[in-house]
DNA sequence: AGCTAAACTGACATCGCTGTCAAACAGATT
DNA sequence: AATCTGTTTGACAGCGATGTCAGTTTAGCT
C-alpha cells in the first residue's frame, strides 16, 4: 500500500533531526529554540532560526503533544441560544489558535439542566479529550458549577464576559454598564422621555449589567423619565411578546432599549404588528451588533461589542496562563455605539428642544 | 514541578499497555482490536473488549497519529457567505467528527480571488495542519481549481452539494431541483399565477439548480404562469433590492420564491417599503430553513434542507473513504417544504378555485 | 593565570501506539 | 500421522518530539 491519501506527505516533511543536522546543533537545542525555553544563546538561535526556515520545518503537534504534557489543544464551551453570538466567537478563538499553533475543540453544555447532569456533561467533555484549558462563554461563565468543577479538576480557564466573582478567573470583557449607559444616554439625547427596557435571561450575568447600566444612567439624567420593564430571554420570540406589552403601556415608549439584538429584531416585529413605523413612532436600540442587526430593516442601532476579539484574546490569555502561571489578568476591551436606521428622535419634539438636550 | 495543570491526567490514564496486560495479550492485539483490523479472533475480542471497558480506556490519539500515517483530523473548508449556514455545517460537521474520534478544523477560502491567490491558500491549509481529508462545502464544491489541486496533491475530499461534475467525488447533497420544484407546486397550489423569482450567484451552483427546478415546474404546471426573475447574491440586502424591482413590475407578483432565506427575509423588507402585506398581498417562500427563516416576522415558509445532517453525513463518507478506499458513494437526503406565515393563497382567488388547482 | 559558578549543549530514554515480520496455531489434505 | 496452508498472535523497532541529567563552555573573580 502506497503512502498516498495521506495529506502527512504533504507537510513540510523535515523533522527536528534534520533542523538539527542542517544547523550543525544537538536535538534538544533545537527543541529549546522552538519552546522559547531559557539558555540559548543567540548564536545557536541564530543558528537553528536560519535552519528552521530553510527546511521550512514546522514541529509535528502530534509527537509534541505525546512526548510533553501539552496537548496544544483548547476547549470552547457554550450555552448559548444565540448561534450568531456563537459563531463569532467560534472564529475569533480559532483564529487565535491557528495563530498560536493550537488546535481548538468546542462543546456545549447545557447549564440549565441539574447540578449531576451537568457535572457528567464536563466529565464527558473533559474525558473526551485532552485540554491544555477552556474559554467558558456566557452564561457557562456565571455558572458556579461549573467554575467550581473546573477548579475542582485544576483545570485551567478564562471567561469571556462574566458577571460574577471578578478576579477568580483571568476574563476578557467590555464595560457592559458604560455600554448600556451610553445606550440611554443617546436615546435621551435624542430627546426620549418615555423608555422601554427588554431585559435578558436572569441567569445571564450581562443581561443584569446592562440593565443596571441603562437604568441608573437614565435615572442620573432625569428623574422624570418614564421608564417601563419588560422581561426576555435573549430570543427572538421573547422580543415579540416583550415589544407588545411594552407598547400597550400607556404613555407608549417612543423608544425601546433590548439587552440584544435577537430580541430587538423582536421588537421590530411587534412594532409592525401594532403598526407604528421604526423609528419615526418608535426608536429601537440594541445590543451586540450581531449579524441579526443586519439582516432586518431598519438596520438595528446597537452596541457593538467585539466578539471575536474578544474571543482571540480569551485564547491569548488562557495560554499566557497555562505557560506562565501568572496571574490572573483582566482584559477590558472596546465597546462602541453603532447608530443605524432603527433609532431617531422621538416625532413630537421639535428640533429646538432636541438641542436643548444635547 | 507537579504534573498539575494539565487535563491530562482526568483523561483515562490507563494505555493500551494496561489493557493488554489486563487481558493477557500483546500489545499489537489490543491494538488489532481497536483498529477494527482483520484477523481477531471472537475469544480475542471479547477478552480485549472487556479490558477495555474495565478500564475506561481510550486511545490516545497524539500517539496514533504519531505512530500511524493518519492524522485523525478532518478540514472542513467555507467560502459561504452564510453564517447560518456555514454555523450549521460546522456543528453537523463536529458532531461527526467527535462521534469517531477524530478531531475537525476549519478554514475559510476566498474562491474569487485569482487562481494564484487561491492555490497558495489551499498550500497554507494544507501545510498548516495534516489532514486525513477535506469537507467541501458550496461553492467551492464547484470550484474546478479547488478539486483540481485536491486531486493532484492526492487529497481526499467529500462535496456538500455539489452542482457540478457528478460522480468526480463522494457528496451529500438534497435533489435540489426537486425541492425548488415542490416550492413551484405549492405556490401554484396556493392558487398563485404571478410568480417572482429571486436568483443566487451564478458561481453558486445550487442558484441555478433551484432556479431551474423552480421554472420547469412553473412551466409543466401551465404556460400561462407569468415569471419574474431577479438577479441576488444569497445576501440579505440583494433580497431587498431584487424585492423592489419584482414588487414594481406590472403585473405585480402575488407570490416569490427566493433561493435562500436570507434573500427571502430581505424580499421581507422590500414588501414592507413598498406597503405590501405579507402574506395577504404577497406570498414569500425560501429556502434552507436557515436560522433567519424564524428571526423575521413572518416567520418563512421554506425549504428545509438538513445542513447538520449533511455535514455529519460528509464526515461519515470522508472517513469510509479514507480507510477502505471505497468507490465513491453519493447520498441524497431529504428535504421538506416547511410551511410557515409567509405564504398563503392570493387574495383575490376564492376557496373555490383554489379548489380546482389541488 | 587559575578557579568557581553560571550558562549552555547534547546523549539518550521515553511518551503511547502502529507496522513489520516471524512464530504459533488450527484445520484440511494426503 | 505427517504435511501443508492459512489464520492468529506476539516481539520489537520506530514515529517525532521533550525531559533529564551529565558534560562542556563561557564569564566573573581573586
Amino acid at each position: 500500500m502506497t503512502r498516498g491519501g495521506s495529506v502527512s506527505q504533504a507537510t513540510g516533511n523535515s523533522t527536528i533531526a534534520d533542523v538539527a543536522r542542517r544547523a550543525g546543533v544537538s536535538l534538544k537545542s533545537v527543541s529549546r529554540v522552538i519552546n522559547k525555553e531559557p539558555h540559548v544563546s543567540p548564536k545557536l538561535l541564530a543558528k537553528v532560526s536560519a535552519a528552521i526556515s530553510e527546511l521550512n520545518y514546522v514541529p509535528d503537534p502530534a509527537a509534541r503533544s505525546l512526548a510533553g504534557q501539552r496537548s496544544f489543544t483548547i476547549g470552547l464551551l457554550f450555552d448559548n441560544p444565540s448561534p450568531h453570538y456563537t459563531m463569532k466567537a467560534i472564529i475569533g478563538a480559532y483564529r487565535a489558535c491557528v495563530a498560536q499553533g493550537y488546535h481548538m475543540r468546542f462543546d456545549t453544555l447545557n447549564s440549565r439542566s441539574g447540578s449531576a447532569l451537568l457535572s457528567s456533561q464536563l466529565d464527558a467533555v473533559v474525558r473526551n479529550g485532552r485540554t491544555d484549558g477552556f474559554v467558558l462563554t456566557p452564561p457557562l461563565t456565571d455558572n458556579r458549577e461549573v467554575l467550581d468543577y473546573l477548579e475542582r479538576h485544576n483545570i485551567q480557564y478564562v471567561r469571556i464576559a462574566p458577571a460574577i466573582d471578578p478576579g477568580r478567573s483571568a476574563a476578557v470583557s467590555i464595560d457592559d454598564v458604560a455600554a448600556a449607559a451610553q445606550a440611554a444616554q443617546y436615546l435621551c439625547d435624542l430627546g426620549h422621555r418615555i423608555i422601554g427596557l427588554v431585559n435578558g435571561p436572569p441567569d445571564h450575568g450581562a443581561a443584569i449589567t446592562r440593565r443596571q447600566g441603562f437604568i441608573e444612567r437614565l435615572k442620573s439624567i432625569s428623574p422624570d423619565i418614564v421608564l417601563h420593564e419588560a422581561k426576555g430571554d435573549f430570543l427572538f420570540e421573547s422580543g415579540i411578546s416583550a415589544g407588545e406589552a411594552l407598547l400597550s403601556e400607556d404613555p407608549r415608549p417612543t423608544a425601546i432599549f433590548a439587552t440584544n439584538d435577537d430580541m430587538a429584531a423582536g421588537l421590530l416585529v411587534a412594532c409592525g404588528r401594532c403598526r407604528l413605523v421604526v423609528p419615526d413612532d418608535v426608536s429601537l436600540v440594541g445590543f451586540d451588533d450581531s449579524w441579526i442587526a443586519t439582516s432586518v430593516w431598519p438596520y438595528l442601532t446597537t452596541v457593538h461589542q467585539p466578539i471575536e476579539d474578544m474571543a482571540a484574546e480569551a485564547v491569548q490569555l488562557l495560554l499566557a496562563q497555562t505557560k506562565h502561571g501568572q496571574p490572573y489578568e483582566d482584559h477590558m476591551l472596546d465597546y462602541h455605539l453603532v447608530v443605524r436606521e432603527s433609532s431617531s428622535p422621538p416625532a413630537e419634539v421639535t428640533s429646538d428642544e432636541r438641542t436643548a438636550h444635547r
